[in-house]
RNA sequence: GUGGGUAUAGCUCAGGUGGUUAGAGCACCAGAUUGUGGCUCUGGGGGCCGUCGGUUCGAGUCCGAUUAUCCACCCCA
């Protein structure tokens, strides 16, 4: 026997019954998108490599060492898209879609990949609901992304979902507070973990993320973002504090978030859900005013986020709350006989192209077998085609769940005509 | 990238200190019931015990490597 090949490591697939769950999310999601006016946008699933280098960072962990990149027979190099963002901001500045009038609203389900080390809630191929807006600089738009993003978990009906929120300030007033910030730690270096005195260098923001309690003791004294922010980030963040509560959305305020992509200015936030197995962030994002110019467009404020479907659909599953599939199959029918096995390939065909979900045997099984197939399948109805059927023309749809029974003909149509009524 | 756990049937797992032909439950197939599913009973198919190498008269069991998987960290959805 040849050796069996499985898939690469990190990658799911998803299989017959499990994707019922999936097209259900997935609908629910588009649906709460429009909701909100907000249009679909695809995109491809691999760009140039410069477009991630340039618009998610090329310092952040993601570009540095989490990206599928390679080069085609043209020696271009091109890499699997890591993130959505990007890719939307590209596609917006490319086809000049502030041209048509903004705001811009989109919206795309789409698989990432990301070279991690697989483990709970993390895949080498995720997938992401995502919306971005292009256009509002106020915070109103803010918030209506924020209610967005919680009206979908919530018709999803997830529930311990918290939302956290912080301000990160903008390009006028980071780098002071980035500099204070650094030299505050840099003061108390010794007191630090290992990992801390990398993110020291690299991004002295993230330690006020470190869950290392000798580095949490220490960042109670360090100077807070939110008070160092320049009046015009103040403001803003007052605004879209007053906006959510207007719209009795409930957040916390949480300084220590920080997004790992370099592209967020001012808001930024996370949906976190408490699972089972402790909290997930399952969904994340905030606003990037500046990336659309920095990848050569317009300067055009946006902002968006991104939303994880595998741990939704995990949160989902641990809570128990995935809704109960449709069965595959409405009607099965059950021949006997070669006679009336060739009268049902014909009957249960023209059932089909009538829309009935119809099923018959092709494994050649008994009646009893038959039987069975039809109640794994969970048909609510099964027609029996044997001698008498045929001799009469006539039959029954045995209700499989304890129901009326109901006598039909055997014309494609008649028995249609039920299955339309239900 | 760093650290730890696990790997036996399609699935969940048993197989003390090495010793005949590797087991159970569920699932699958068939029969009991010559034209009727679920419940019950009986039988059946299905395994190079993740892979490669080592120790040994002998390895599912011990050792090493490798791969996969799970968990924690880094990071992230």
């Amino acid at each position: 026997m040849a050796e069996t090949i499985s898939a690469p490591r990190g990658v799911n697939d998803i299989l017959p019954g499990k994707t019922d769950a999936w097209l259900w999310l997935e609908a629910l999601l588009r649906e709460c998108a429009g909701s909100f006016a907000c249009q679909e946008i695809r995109f491809p699933t691999f760009e140039h490599t410069e477009l991630f280098l340039r618009g998610v960072g090329d310092t952040t962990d993601v570009v540095q060492k989490e990206m599928y990149t390679f080069d085609d027979k043209k020696g271009r190099s091109l890499t699997l898209r890591p993130e959505g963002t990007a890719s939307v901001a590209r596609a917006f500045i490319q086809h000049s879609l502030a041209g048509q009038g903004l705001p811009l609203k989109v919206y795309y389900i789409a698989p990432n990949f990301r070279y991690e080390k697989p483990q709970a809630g993390r895949l080498r191929q995720h997938h992401q609901f995502g919306v971005e807006v292009f256009g509002p600089a106020g915070a109103a738009a803010d918030a209506e992304l924020l209610s967005l993003a919680g009206l979908c978990m919530e018709r999803a009906g997830l529930s311990d979902v918290s939302l956290r929120i912080n301000s990160i300030g903008c390009p006028v007033c980071r780098p002071a507070y980035q500099k204070s910030l650094a030299a505050f730690f840099e003061a108390r270096q010794a007191d630090l973990c290992h990992t801390c005195h990398d993110r020291l260098a690299r991004n002295p923001l993230r330690i006020l993320d470190c869950k290392e309690p000798g580095c949490a003791a220490l960042r109670q004294d360090a100077p807070p973002v939110l008070e160092s922010l320049c009046p015009d980030c103040a403001s803003h963040w007052e605004e879209l504090r007053e906006n959510l509560t207007a719209l009795g959305i409930a957040f916390t305020v949480d300084p220590h978030i920080v997004r790992g992509l370099d592209y967020y200015t001012r808001t930024v936030f996370e949906f976190v859900g408490d699972l089972g197995a402790g909290p997930l962030t399952l969904c994340a994002g905030g606003r990037y005013d500046g990336l659309v110019k920095n990848l050569g467009g317009p300067d055009t404020p946006a902002l968006g986020f991104g939303m994880g479907l595998e741990r939704l659909l995990l949160a989902l599953e641990t809570q128990g709350i995935l809704p109960q599939a449709p069965p595959v199959c409405e009607l099965f029918i059950a021949a006997m006989g070669e006679e009336a096995a060739k009268r049902s390939l014909i009957l249960t065909n023209r059932l089909r192209v009538l829309g009935v979900h119809a099923d018959r045997d092709l494994m050649g099984r008994s009646l009893k077998a038959q039987m069975k197939t039809a109640d794994r399948l969970g048909a609510p109805y099964v027609l029996v085609l044997g001698e008498t059927e045929l001799k009469e023309n006539a039959g029954v749809l045995k209700n499989m769940r304890g129901g009326e029974n109901i006598p039909c003909s055997l014309t494609a149509e008649d028995i249609a005509k039920s299955f339309y009524k239900l």
